[in-house]
DNA sequence: CAGCAAAATCGTAATAATACGATATTATCT
DNA sequence: AGATAATATCGTATTATTACGATTTTGCTG
């Protein structure tokens, strides 16, 4: 993302913005929906259902695993994923917690 | 963000993505914080209390403005910022409504 | 073990984001 | 008009992201 100073801001929101940041790619949103619309988790399958390379899903696929969005569990010759339930919970209590900022201030100047 | 592909996905995970890459930089969340928290919406404010430079600071600004969450008008020599609050309401619905897939589905894989 | 299929990783090119200093704008005040 | 103060914009260096093809790894199957 070019050069950074994340490390001097807060570590909440470093937070929301790593999960943000997970989420601000459309083909990450994309395979996130896959993987919360069908029953069972997917696995190469998303590379048949989105239009961009097997190794560029690949590529989405670990930093949604690095952001601790999903994860993934080898299941014979391909590997499952699926989101992890836990963090999905934490990333949506931190953005609703976030966007509710404002919702709690009477006054507007503009 | 390098070469991207956006316009093969669906507009409604384009907007996902959108609302949630203005969120995916921590100096942003911190700015959205700060015109939330405070009563009135600020201006150069910001510069003094975030670890970047000016120019750094509106080229922020001039990003949350593009996605639509902060709005600005000229008061005197300086401007005022706040939050779009129009616009803020429909990312935190379009938000929720994402997160909340999962939620519908019992079966789970891994 | 050889062969196969699925996924990850590597190498790399193209492009976007971040950050800063310097400069230009803009609006106010004297 | 000129000076001042606040923002925006420009130019640019650095670093991150996106994407793909090619290759490697991994685990199963004959």
């Amino acid at each position: 993302m070019g050069a950074t100073k994340a490390e001097e801001f807060t570590l909440r929101d470093n937070r929301i913005a790593r999960y943000a940041k997970a989420l601000g790619h459309p083909a990450r949103v994309a395979i996130l929906r896959l993987l919360a619309e069908r029953q069972a988790c997917m696995c190469g399958d998303i590379v048949e259902e989105l239009p961009i390379a097997q190794s560029t899903v690949s590529q989405h696929l670990g930093e949604l695993k690095a952001a601790g969005l999903i994860q993934g569990e080898i299941d014979g010759p391909r590997v499952c994923y699926c989101i992890n339930e836990k963090e999905w919970t934490s990333a949506l209590t931190v953005l609703n917690e976030f966007f509710k900022l404002p919702k709690e201030i009477a006054a507007k100047c503009c």
